[in-house]
DNA sequence: GAGCATGATGTAAACGTTTACATTCGAACC
DNA sequence: GGTTCGAATGTAAACGTTTACATCATGCTC
């Protein structure tokens, strides 16, 4: 049940119209639109005319007017699973920035839990927008391409088919982490991780297992949250590694806690390095070592991308990945590999 | 200049029309947009089957069309100063919810540094959509006057003229704060800000004379971040308190920073209590004490407050304000007020 | 000076809804 | 069995643009 306004508006409310402009200039509503629609010719003379007589009567183009012409909406959206998270904020914070540069509105949308409920959301953004970009999607691949066909889309932190995404490099997340790690004589860690989409976790598997300089164990939490990461401090003790690599902010925080509630010293006895960044992580105690991928550019890059797919109309959103580097800080939450397990 | 789709959409690609329901249904257009439009009377004989033909052909409204006669634009807008910051991404993620549950699309735009940016955004805004959300806007009374006889305006974290805002309650907030550290035997404490709308300053300095039972020391930070916090240790160490009550997320955790570097311990030297909210509250060391308001409920409100500006039309928008009483959470940045100040 | 590009402007038909207003159709009433 | 009344439906005029297409100057070539 759409909201709707019960009152038609008032008249004066209303702004003038092409109409009136192009009385006052003395033109047609033709050159009027011309003007303001960009690109056209039309002399300079008459161009000045009009403006004048739009500044005048104080006249704005009609978003939806145009809208129903051109079919073009004037505002992109962008699906994030949680804007509570600081990394997809600063994403978001990012893309609406360059969105707005462009005469565009970023809309966002937040909480898609459920796959089903996703679905629904992105089929009606997608109706009321030019493109969307869909962050970590737990979309169905195959309802993925459906919407894709109805709108121009952009992924971050996943892959989908050939459809345009903004991806970190993971291969060389885990290659200067474990470079990291092995600098300071650390040969056995634990990578710990979150259920993810299977491309990134396939991807990442692959990367660890290039590195044999590492003995590596997985784990697996059940969730990415503070609270499984405080949960897993056991079970990285168990695992007898040295240090542990983990791939999401809330998970490292928690397992930071947890290792500290644990009387684990971090990084004396277990040293732990993030891939993500939060600005915390400096904050923490002891602060923390990190992969950071530039997210700012990457809000940025996927709404250049959206834009470029929108342009090309959606047939022709062909694959196009950009793919970002992490860059290695390192904090005080790493260090010399303890000469025996925890 | 706005970004415009060159190419006009393909026929195939525009969904069907209320014409092409209406003669599927064997009714008129009229009929057609009634039952989409929702109240309307029609027999459910009629209802049913115009239903049908629109299940079969795949229609949807058009938004435009709709807005282009209705006025509507389904969208509202939440400016803010910045996204990054997590009391602003938890008001928007809660805003983004109440909206998107009543059918409008919740744009964002962050970053506008300046009033006269602010302005130039807003007034683009208030085009596009339905009505702002300004959260801690940096509007000249006079501009903000202006724009809210254009669209439907609620303002948050800050008071204007008699526009409806949602606000904490920062009496209450200061009072709680009050009793908290003077039962901890605190007698001299230092309230520490940064520079703020007037109404708030206004409002906060009232609060704090009303409670003579504290002396109360004013320090003003130039900016409200982290680096500003830090640099205040030494003047909080020099106005010889026992505690500080910090009005910004950012600063007390500079504060925090600041004065452990310096050497001072907290809570036993100086105790720190923090007016806001930030996930990493939990996780400093030591944790921090705060009055914290319940940003997802300011969000909603908000949006609760444009739909009702919004329904009754622009000069309906009578004062109509949202105060929220903060909650003191006690955590281990606050204990017993020391002997001598630090 | 006729013919012809060329570039600027005008005309008018979409675009897909909503909604006053008119019409129709029964049922209820006298 | 005609009125009357109300509910359900139809008709058609907006809403404010954009944009094919037509027109019209204007200057250029031969």
């Amino acid at each position: 049940m759409p909201a709707r306004s019960q009152n038609r508006k008032a008249p004066e409310a209303r702004s003038a119209t092409v109409h009136q402009v192009a009385q006052r200039a003395g033109v047609s509503t033709a050159t009027v639109s011309r003007v303001f629609s960009g690109a056209e010719s039309v002399r300079s003379g008459t161009r000045d005319r009009v403006l004048t007589a739009a500044r005048a009567l104080g006249y704005r183009p009609n978003r939806a007017a145009r809208s129903l012409v051109t079919g073009a909406r004037g505002a992109f959206a962008m699906v994030l699973p949680d804007l509570a998270r600081p990394h997809y904020a600063a994403l978001a914070q990012a893309a609406a920035r360059k969105a707005q540069a462009g005469g565009h509105m970023l809309a966002i949308a937040d909480g898609a839990s459920h796959p089903d409920d996703e679905r629904a959301l992105c089929e009606d953004l997608a109706r009321r927008t030019d493109g969307l970009v869909l962050c970590a999607s737990s979309l169905h691949a195959e309802d993925a391409r459906a919407l894709a066909a109805t709108a121009p889309l952009v992924l971050t932190h996943r892959r989908l088919g050939s459809l345009p995404a903004v991806l970190t490099n993971e291969r060389v997340a885990v290659a200067r982490a474990a470079e990291h790690l092995r600098g300071l004589g650390h040969r056995r860690v634990a990578f710990v991780s979150a259920p993810e989409p299977p491309d990134v976790a396939r991807e990442r598997r692959r990367a660890v297992e290039d590195r044999n300089e590492l003995e590596c164990v997985d784990l697996c939490a059940d969730r990415a949250d503070f609270r499984e990461g405080a949960a897993l401090g056991l079970r990285v003790r168990e695992a007898q590694v040295t240090a542990a690599v983990v791939f999401d902010d809330e998970l490292a925080l928690g397992l930071l806690a947890g290792l500290r509630d644990a009387g684990i010293d971090v990084p004396g006895q277990i040293g732990i390095a993030v891939v993500g960044d939060h600005p915390v992580f400096r904050l923490t105690h002891p602060p923390l070592t990190a992969l950071v991928s530039p997210t700012d550019e990457m809000g940025s890059a996927a709404i250049e991308l959206l834009r470029q797919a929108a342009r090309g109309g959606p047939e022709a959103a062909a694959l196009r990945t950009v793919r970002f580097e992490p860059k290695l800080v390192v904090r005080e939450s790493t260090g010399p590999a303890a000469r025996k397990p925890a």
